[in-house]
DNA sequence: GATGAATGAGACTTCATTCAT
DNA sequence: CATGAATGAAGTCTCATTCAT
């Protein structure tokens, strides 16, 4: 992890609360710029293009989110424990964990090819992550798949589901916690 | 649903085709008119903007994949074999399916508040036909969950995830038929 | 005077109605056609275009309205009721001498040498006649001036002044009859 | 009067210059660009739309001239002389008045409600300008009226008509100078 | 004659990016 | 380093006009 610059940060937070409401052809750098209190042309001291700006502030974010999971959940034991901690971050940051949906489903439009792989990396990261928890638990015989892979798209679909209908609905239609320990309950082994 | 004139038609095809590889922004009217054949002008004969277009595509496409959906269920008695239709579906028309997350999160983008109606009923018609497959299961007794609500966003929260990661991947890292498999055995009642 | 055909004084009503509330630009073919219940095409069967139809139609109203004028004045004797006819049709029909100067306004915009000749001629008409029944005014020794050319760019001028300011004020500000009686008072000899 | 921007200004008077020879919709805001030797962009810095553009410029033309007339009556002590230079004025910026003329028509047309109340009121100065030198020419009796407000609307009305007939005759039917004599000479008192 | 679907030239306006200060 | 005035490429949408029926 790179080290960023405030300037760089304050950047990426304007931009990541602009993202709240709106795409990325409807925020305009002009509006980055003021919101962060600087001038328009220092948002290109910092980077190249609008582009690159979304990119390096999408692996920003995926990189703090992921250290604050992994110091979160290397103090635990279990690794359901672990799976419950990382699906409550979730929850608890509903909005960020949206955003972030729609940036990469966003930021595939830009033309795969220009991508930085170290977006794709950091997505993959988080995947990765589940899925060894969910092998340690197998390990440790605490959780119940023929497949590992399998089990973490099942987590991570439904999770993320969970949110975006949660969100469609403006968070009338679903229990989030409950549809936690629902796929914590299919994962834990049952004789 | 209403009927559709053979032009709006043509124009949905086009535009339809153009989104596989391109976002709203980057899909000028001009192309969809050269690529349809037709000039700038007659699009707007048909459609008063360009997101009205998308949004009416977006319907049409919801419309036309739920009754194709039903007509090839509706034979069938079994609902887990309902289930397993549904999901091969969604396999056999892999990119439809992406190219209707993408746009769905898309649109929702132009602002939650302008989108007809009519496109998060569409939206919700997916998912209600999926629950009551799981509820008429769990009538029947092959299907075993405690909520078939949780249940829906589970399988189809699975699905989804898989096919985009699938897509992600290249079609390298996982077995979408294995999945599938996976989800149904998941809901398939074990004593 | 042509011979004009029906569908052509159809289309020339609705056109004029249209000019009450807006300009040459904001007017559409399509709106002239649809309000005067007829096709699109149709229009162009008569007029080869907008231009040519907004000229023609002044045409018809600077005749229809001098042919009017003609026959209300040609049974009175005195010069100076004459006048005060003239005057009093222009208050009368105040929205149309309105939307004739802004017509004239407007169609000097085309471009000066495209005017068909004729609208140049039917507004000089208007300011001939009142030009000649001034010189039988002072040949009758009822209206004194030194310059038959002069009264009639003041009574013309004042009169239109007038309307338009009637219209701007929304007839607040000015009595009409006042201002006729005021400018035909100046025309009158006194000795 | 607002503090004008120089590159306002210089936008200001291109604009101008075109209403010469043509009307709002057929001026280009890409034209007005390049004969201000800027570009397209640039005009949109200073004007949030092509109306807003040609209202401002209408409001400072409006201004400029009425303090140019202000500035060159206040040392005049005799009201008749005041007229005098105010028609005299208008005989040297011909083109002008019969572009503000114009202009105003024009404005009205982009629909009466949207119109900046400022356009009304500066067009609103000049009349009342004359009207107070009328009643000052009445009050020290050296012009005869019954009424300031029909003399007003007389004073205007005829040297706009004037102005207008002089333009449609190419100057070749009018003595501008004649005419301005003769309107004071009706103002002046006679016994 | 009548129609209206189709057309495409063309105008306004936006906004990422540059660069002189 | 910071700035924001200036830019112009590019895209949406309008509407007069055409023409096959």
């Amino acid at each position: 992890m790179r080290k960023y610059k405030d300037k760089e940060i304050l950047i990426f937070n304007t931009t990541w609360e602009l993202f709240s409401e709106r795409g990325f052809h409807d925020i305009k750098i002009s509006e980055i710029a003021k919101l962060s209190g600087i001038g328009k042309g220092t948002v290109y001291e910092y980077f190249n293009s609008k582009e690159e700006l979304v990119q390096e502030m999408t692996i920003y974010n995926l990189e703090m989110a992921h250290e604050k999971i992994i110091s979160e959940i290397e103090i635990i034991d279990s690794p359901v424990e672990k799976l419950r901690v990382i699906g409550q971050n979730d929850i608890n940051r509903k909005m960020d964990i949206l955003k972030t949906l729609k940036i990469v489903q966003m930021i595939t439009d830009f033309s795969k090819n220009n991508i930085k792989k170290s977006v794709f990396e950091n997505i993959g990261k988080r995947f990765i992550l589940v899925q060894e928890i969910i092998e340690e638990g197998i390990r440790k015989g605490v959780i119940n798949t023929e497949s590992s892979i399998n089990a973490t798209i099942l987590y991570t679909g439904t999770m993320n589901n969970a949110l975006m209908i949660d969100n469609f609905t403006d968070g009338n239609a679903i229990n989030m916690n409950e549809i936690l320990e629902y796929v914590i309950g299919i994962l834990i082994k049952k004789s």
